[in-house]
DNA sequence: CGAATACTTGATGAGACTCAAGCGCCGTGG
DNA sequence: CCACGGCGCTTGAGTCTCATCAAGTATTCG
């Protein structure tokens, strides 16, 4: 099976241009220091067995975290949109590579900085300890997607999710192409490819454009689901 | 599809014996009192969405932790072996059954109980952000092997798994039937049976009963591998 | 001995993958 | 302005894997 996208092996560049301060809605009001990273589309930020050295946020775009099998297939965990975190590890190295999927800019912020700050703020600690067994929720949820789903549930719930990170509740702005929903979703990109039109003949959703997704019956589509 | 499992759904009998200190070779050492309770086989020790005032620890036997889905099948996320902890959560429920695979002995810890001691001890909040962090890997890993594996290598897979568990490297004995290893795998029962007669046929194991796996030839099973 | 349970085996079919074209859009260059 | 590729996406035909349905065997237990 082939990879579509051709992804430069090199690293991405690291202009450090200034050290801001990290804040989310839900994470601990605190001061950490951060360099900013631009990428390019399909730009690569670390691969499978980098050391960690540093976890990130998204800033602006949307940022794949993802595997390669022995066979050549990739297995695309997450997609990380602006304000998440990713790329934390337990261990010294990195399980998944990170890619841009769209021009990216993201927080690099030093791992061994935060060891020594999880020490000393007790909330920040619990943060990220709740941030962790959230993201082991969400594992399995995509486990069970993957796993015990048919195509089209598994396109109805994608789309669900979509939307309900987007802006709009009906439109749906795809960032990806059809080979990264097909990755992301354990499928191929023909088959993701007809179940959409299947969804669109069925006047479940409208296709203006292929990245563009009109939802015309949320209904239908979380009636899909698992 | 059916469940071949009849699982009463009343709650284990919750027979206090004595408290007793708890420790495992990778967790800390430190005092924490448990209540210890016996489980027969098929029982319930707790439901999906019942309040999450426990986590647990097996002693003996063997635990599975499960989620039922909408159309009656059954996904199980884990079995559990002695020294293994299950049923810790960020939020308030239990995102997933737990059940006992055979007669079980376990130790219930108060949640309330640790999240002071999180406080206080520096080194047992470590472990235990680790252990999550090492779950969420798992379950990535349970991911993939749900979603791109071929019958033959979620089968291996699984062989591989519970022989690096067991006490011998090449003689395996299953605590659970068919059935629970084609939910833990995604797989009917029947693929399963005859996923393992065929590599019987292939003398790539020895079947001398359901229950009893001899691994023949570990490098064509490692060789199934993702 | 009979019945229930667990497992195995066989036949068939549905769903997704593979291979192979074909379409449509966009940027390039004549 | 239009021809030409290239790329991303769609569509079609054939194949394969695994689920389903249906028996059949083995083992245990009353």
């Amino acid at each position: 099976m082939s990879v579509s996208l051709a992804i430069p092996a090199r690293q991405a560049s690291m202009g450090a241009l200034s050290p801001i301060p990290w804040s989310s809605p839900d994470a601990p009001a605190f001061e950490m220091t951060g360099t900013v990273l631009r990428l390019t589309a399909d730009r690569r930020l670390y691969a499978e067995g980098d050391e960690a050295r540093c976890f990130y946020k998204v800033v602006s775009g949307t940022i794949r975290t993802c595997q390669f099998l022995s066979d050549g297939r990739r297995q695309i965990d997450a997609f990380h949109q602006p304000g998440d975190f990713f790329g934390f590890e337990v261990g010294a190295d990195h399980r998944l590579a990170a890619e841009a999927v769209t021009d990216c800019t993201v927080i690099a912020y030093r791992r061994r900085g935060l060891e020594t700050m999880l020490i000393e703020d007790d909330r920040l600690n619990r943060w990220f300890f709740s941030h962790a067994m959230t993201c082991m929720a969400r594992a399995r949820e995509h486990s069970l997607l993957l796993g015990r789903a048919s195509a089209a549930q598994k396109v109805a719930a994608f789309l669900l999710e979509m939307a309900d990170r987007g802006e709009s509740d009906t439109a749906v702005e795809l960032p990806m192409g059809r080979q990264d929903v097909a990755d992301y979703l354990g499928l191929t990109i023909e088959t993701v490819s007809r179940t959409l039109s299947h969804m669109e003949k069925d006047k479940v959703i409208a296709l203006p454009s292929p990245r563009r997704v009109m939802l015309k019956d949320r209904r239908t589509l979380r009636e899909l689901n698992i």
